[in-house]
DNA sequence: ATCTCCTTTGCAATCAACTTGCAAGAAGGA
DNA sequence: TCCTTCTTGCAAGTTGATTGCAAAGGAGAT
């Protein structure tokens, strides 16, 4: 999916299309796969020298990216959370992540773990649940 | 353990026995199984009368603390992490929990469901790996 | 093409949760 | 008691993100 993608997509939602919401978009496709942050983004739009737009605004956009599953959102405490473009999903897929500490590559991961535990939890009497995990260490590459 | 075991631990990791430290481990102590903020300790202390210490002192004290394994550290994403004291682990126990959005009830989880993963992950050639879950939902009692 | 309404934006301010710098203050061994 | 070194208090700074509000600008209606 390319820009007109997005737009469609943002009709769909009826969301309107606007410069700033275009300009993440675009950042986002032309790095497909790296996970940014909403000040990278924010930087790699102003150095794109065209347009600028304020930093609150990504921050605006990507939340609303990641309401209607546009984005993935990978959060590790304490840092920023970064975004990346979900290619074709179109529904909010659960995801997990891994964090490369040496090169900060960050990759989804298949499956859900927890999701044992969850029905174990439920079956206490536990309900509702939902979980957030973050596993990071050295990647293949940098595990020299 | 209670106050003079938190004295002697202190003793033994090198670290000098101060009135922040001393208040500190009592409100966890007295709170026992309650997971408290900073912000709450700092709180619990004033509001004590007899002594009045900087919220920076409780941030310290509590790193200091949760290095040399004396307290539990729950952090939830997007809230102030919180702190428990760790009854007599004496290590830097290894710890899922589980909070309610209901009562704020933080309990720790038995096992790790990330082991299994992690091992899978090990054999692909990742390493170093550590990881931080986090599960929230209802607990029996708030669940109706 | 123009109007109009309602969504978005930009800007400045605010926030929460910490962290840092540094001088003054105490532990505790000698 | 002294002295060294660890801690503390206070103020200021940082980071990542949110909020209020007036101005700007999409896009459907005319």
């Amino acid at each position: 999916m390319a820009l007109e993608g997005v737009h469609k997509y943002l009709k769909k939602h009826g969301l309107r299309i606007t410069t700033p919401r275009t300009s993440v978009a675009l950042t986002l496709i032309e790095r497909q796969g790296d996970f940014l942050s909403p000040e990278e983004i924010h930087h790699s739009i102003q150095s794109n020298g065209e347009f600028s737009c304020d930093l609150v605004s990504v921050y605006r956009v990507l939340k609303k990216y990641e309401e209607i599953g546009l984005v993935f959102k990978s959060s590790f405490r304490g840092e920023a959370n970064r975004y990346a473009f979900a290619p074709e999903s179109g529904e909010k897929s659960h995801k997990h992540f891994f964090k490369c500490v040496e090169c900060n590559l960050i990759e989804p991961l298949k499956g859900c773990i927890v999701a044992k535990k969850e029905k174990e939890l439920n079956s206490l009497g536990y309900q509702n649940l939902t979980h957030h995990l973050e596993i990071s260490g050295l990647c293949p590459k940098c595990a020299t």
